[in-house]
Order: structure tokens, then C-alpha cells, then sequence
DNA sequence: CTGAAAGCGCTTACAG
DNA sequence: CTGAAAGCGCTTACAG
């Protein structure tokens, strides 16, 4: 099956390919006569222009790379955790709309994305979350609009967006503090240094420090954002009778938490308050609804994919840094103790 | 910053560029040591190859393009159903091992799609669920390995893989005929022709026929398959008391079915069991945990790639036909009545 | 308003 | 064992 290219269309209608190109493209001054005997050839012929051809002489592919975390290094990607897939079908949307394509893998944020992102000569590059700081090296030495989503490494070469982390996890803790609560542990992923967890950690501090609650280390506890870590977590927090209530910094964890509990003795809310981060879909689905601290995710990959394309049309502008805002969604899992 | 090309590998090293591309493809005979000088320069130089000049000139991009059933015409991914992130992951990394890279859209799997595959020299397709089977026409045209996965649209030119939904159906309701039920509601989405709700619905009548129970029109009702659907859809059953069970062909669809019955007075497994279809993670998470026909989406995806990458490698081989087992996992969502 | 020609970065018969 | 050259399908100054 020989594939229809452009001099095909330039035979059938005795132009040049320069023509048919240029009507192709709307560029240049072609008569009205000309762009309609070309489209007409072009509907007649099927032709389909080839991106790898186009490619080559722009240095630019309409592609848009998204690095999503591995569950391990080497494996499957971060699916489990829904946040992910919520993202990306956002940024997906935005991008789609704007006749982007999405391409997805999950290497490490490392120079050998960099190489990858060369290869397939990328328009942008979305990273997803906290990667250790020195797979960022030599990210900035390309010129391709890379935006870091959730990431503290703040160098000021990357776009970023984020939300408030220190004030939600404020908000969230005095949540809890409000409705009588004192005795809270903090449950989370790993505290890297420019990890989200770290600020909503800065949060959970703030706000003890406010209600002059002394801060405990032990209910500090962490493992890793997916359902079996928040399992595990909660065995621990069965031998803490006297925590009335839990912020978890991801709605994953806070349902594995939840279903731990429930096994034991200790049925959410009614023993033990939970308070989640995210507000993802399943926040809503499980019973009882998780009270949470809402972040619009689909914003969240809109505004990604929106300062891909910004870089794109004025890269003489500033690096954006783009904040958004959050709020606590109020649902079933929290009971005002006396 | 220009860029580094294959000429500046060749002139570095003395060589032309034929015998530079010979070593990087690891073709021809070229002696070791002309071998190692040109890695030598590729490394020093941190020459990366395009993708874009290969894919022109090999007519192959290492791309798999994966469709993307959307919510609703021209808006985002089904993503809302983790089904779909879950065999994407396994897509994905099936695909990583193999040196491809995924390339996600939300567009129709029709005709416009074709197109895209060709623009993009995509190595592959992978549609995921159903369209009306019009949509299909014209892919047959291409020379493209495309495989459908969960789809009865079966004209043989296509790569197929799915499970045994209509077997699955029936374990399904002999489960709950087995625990003594005997009105058993079916929810469902929407009843297409070659759908695979239609072959689960078939399963149902296949176990009610064998236990003599007559099939009642008025309860076997269809929604979407989403979680909204699914707590509309539990309304209806609010208004038929004497249904003991329900069988829902999506876990997604469970889980909405379950939330809104334990708003009412029916708690779900005291009062109504409920066997869901998928064993989505969310079926762990919930509580109850959710009994289900269990199908191993990770292998589906699986299955997906390879049937894409045999094709790749052996385009004479007839069309694969997987069909991948089917099986009961039980949590608590079923009770046992008298 | 349209065309001839160079060039994007690679691969691959074909010669030698 | 290595190289000169054509060609993949497109875009874009530059002429006219």
C-alpha cells in the first residue's frame, strides 16, 4: 500500500508541492482557485501529511511527554493512586483541544528523559510529583517547556504548580482541632526534603502551634502514598488508644487507613475521625465519605498543560509559578469529639 | 543550541556517516574498533538520534497509540473508571520493556483515528472497549496491527483479546443463586449488540435457566457505567423490596449501587448482597470489600501489547484470539439468605 | 501568485 | 570492512 504524499496531490493538480504545501499550511498568498483545487485533491486522493516528515524540518512534534512516577523503579506506573489518572486525563483534554498528543512513560525524571525528550523531539515535558533532586540535573540545559507539578525543587529553569501543601495541611489539622480533637496523628509518605508531605507537615505544625498543642513525634508516621502503605499505617495507630482523630496527606492512604480501622475495633468516624488530602473521586465513592482537604485536579493539569503552550508561543516571557487554592470538603469521616 | 547530529559523530571520529548509522543500528560488519570509536564519540559528543529522520525514512515511529473510550463525545478520558488506568498501566509498561512508547488520545476509534495513526506512523493500535461498529470501518483498510480489546465487533481483521464475559455472567449468578437468591436484580450499561454487557446479561439468563428461575424484564436495569450511574440506577431498586441481590457488570458501577442503597435503609450485605465485575483495587478498598467476577486486567493489557509486538514481528501469522479466565473473588458484599 | 531547489537527520542498497 | 549517494516527505527562503 504506497502511501499518498504530497506530490501526489501536486501531480493530480499540476502544482508544484511548494503550492500545495503553502495551502497545507495557510501560509503564504495562494488564490482562492488554488487552496480549493488542492483540498478537493486532498479529500479526492485521502492525503494524510506525515508528522515524522513535518517533524524533522520543524524540530517539533506536537507531542507533549508526561512523567508519571513508578511504583518501583523499573515497574508499572503510579496508577494505583488515582490522583494520577485524574491528572492526566485532564492534561489529556487540554492538550487534545489544543491539537497536542500526549505521550506517557515512565522513566525517571533523569537525563535520560532528556535524551528521550531529544529524540522524539517533545514540545514539553509535564513532571509529576517529587523525584529526588538530582534526576533534575541537566533538565535545565534543554530548551524544551518543562513544568514540574507538585515539586519543590525550585530553581527557577521549570514552569511549576502546585497548591498551598503548608496550608492545607493547616487547614486540615485545625479541621480536626475545631471539632475537638487534640491528640492527631500525622500519616504520610516519605518527608523528602522538597516533598509536598514536608509542607503539609509544616501545616499540621503550624496549626498545633496555634491551638498550643504539643506536637508528638511519634504520631508522625509514615511509609508510602498507595492503599497497602495506609493498611499498614493503621496497625500502628492501634496501639495509640488515645489518638482521636488522623490527617492523612493522600485520599489513598486515608482508605487504607479507613479499611484497616474498620477490621479492628475502630469504625471510622464513630471511634476515630480521618481527615484525607485530595478529594479525589474515590473520596466520594467509599463508605463513610472522606471528609478531605479538596484541590481541583483537573485545574491542576489544565494549568500544566497551559504553560507548555505559553512557553511555546512566548518563551521570551517569565518561568510561571502558578498556585492553587484549597478548601476542605466536609463529608462523614470526621465526629466532633467533646 | 544546535543540535548534534550523526554528521558530527562522523566527523569527530573520521568516519562517514553510513558506518556511524551501521554501529548505532548494529548492523553491517564493522570491526570492533571502529565500533568502539564511534561509541567513544557518541558518548563524548552526547549525540542522541532522531526519532522524527528515523521514523521518515523506516516508516515506523515506535509509537502504540492507545484509544480511550471519553466520557462524552469530545470531552475527557473515561478515566473516571479505574479499569481504564489500570490496563493503561500494564499497557504502558508492557510497552517500556519492549522499547515503545505509549501515545494516549481521546479520539473516536473511527476514521479520523486512522488518519492520526498514519500521520503518526504509529507501530500499532490498541482500542479499548466498544464504539458503535460503524466506527470500526475503514480500519480494516490500514496496515497497521490493530487489536480491540473488549469488544464483540469480530470481522477477523482485527487482533482480539477479552475474557469469557458471558461465562462470567453466569458464575456471577449462579454465585448468587447458590446463596439462596432468587429475585436477582442486573445492572448494567448500556445493551449494545456486540457489547460485553450483552454477553454478561447472556450469563444471567444462562444461570436463572438453569435453576429454573424466570428471567423478569423489569429488572434487569441499564445506566452507564460510571459511579453517578450507578447510585441512579440504586433508586429503582428502592421501589422492588423483594430483590435480595444485584448483579453489576462494573465494579465502578457496584460501588455507586452500594453508596446510595446504604443511604437508605438497605445496607449492603445485611439487607441486599451486591457481586460486582472487574475486581478493580477499589473492590479491595471499599467496605464492604466487594465480592466480584474477578478478571486479570494487568495480563489483558498485557496480552494487548504482545498480540501488537507479534503482529509487528510476524505479519503473516493469522489474527490472535486471546481469551483470558474468568474467576469468583469473594469479600463481604454477598450474604447467604435462608 | 507560484515554482525550483536546498535541507531537516537519518537509513540502506550498491560499489569498491 | 567502509563510503558516496539517493531517498524518506515535508517546509521555506528565494526568485521570478
Amino acid at each position: 500500500m504506497k502511501r499518498i504524499t504530497i506530490k501526489e496531490v501536486a501531480n493530480l493538480t499540476g502544482l508544484s508541492i511548494a503550492t500545495v504545501s503553502y495551502v497545507l499550511n495557510g501560509k503564504g498568498n495562494i488564490s482562492e482557485d488554488t487552496q480549493k483545487l488542492v483540498h478537493e485533491a486532498v479529500s479526492q486522493l485521502g492525503y494524510v501529511p506525515n508528522y515524522s516528515a513535518r517533524s524533522l524540518v520543524n524540530r517539533k512534534s506536537n507531542l507533549i511527554g508526561v512523567v508519571i512516577p513508578q511504583a518501583q523503579p523499573g515497574s508499572t506506573l503510579m496508577f494505583e493512586n488515582p490522583f494520577y489518572s485524574e491528572i492526566l486525563s485532564s492534561i489529556e483534554y487540554t492538550a487534545r483541544k489544543n491539537g497536542y498528543h500526549i505521550m506517557i512513560s515512565g522513566t525517571n525524571a533523569d537525563e535520560k528523559y532528556l535524551q528521550l525528550a531529544q529524540q522524539r523531539n517533545l514540545n514539553g515535558i509535564i513532571i509529576i510529583g517529587m523525584y529526588n533532586s538530582d534526576s533534575y540535573a541537566g533538565l535545565e540545559k534543554i530548551n524544551i517547556p518543562l513544568v514540574l507539578v507538585d515539586s519543590y525543587v525550585d530553581n527557577h529553569h521549570f514552569h511549576t504548580i502546585k497548591i498551598n501543601d503548608r496550608y492545607g495541611g493547616y487547614i486540615a489539622t485545625r479541621y480536626l482541632i475545631e471539632r475537638g480533637h487534640r491528640k492527631i496523628a500525622f500519616l504520610s509518605g516519605a518527608l523528602h526534603e522538597s516533598s509536598v508531605n514536608m509542607q503539609r507537615l509544616e501545616g499540621y505544625y503550624d496549626a498545633l502551634r496555634e491551638y498550643d498543642i504539643p506536637a508528638e513525634a511519634k504520631r508522625i508516621l509514615t511509609g508510602q502514598i498507595n492503599f497497602e502503605s495506609g493498611m499498614r499505617l493503621a496497625e500502628q495507630l492501634i496501639d495509640m488508644p488515645d489518638v482521636s482523630a488522623v490527617f492523612c496527606t493522600a485520599d489513598i492512604l486515608a482508605i487504607g487507613v479507613i479499611k484497616r480501622l474498620n477490621s479492628q475495633e475502630r469504625i471510622v468516624p464513630e471511634r476515630i475521625s480521618v481527615i484525607g488530602f485530595d478529594n479525589l473521586n474515590i473520596a466520594h465513592y467509599c463508605i463513610p465519605g472522606l471528609t478531605t482537604v479538596g484541590q481541583d485536579v483537573y485545574k491542576k493539569g489544565e494549568a500544566a498543560v497551559n504553560a507548555v503552550l505559553n512557553h511555546i508561543n512566548h518563551p521570551e516571557n517569565a518561568k510561571e509559578e502558578i498556585s492553587l487554592p484549597v478548601s476542605i470538603i466536609e463529608r462523614e469521616s470526621v465526629r466532633t469529639v467533646a
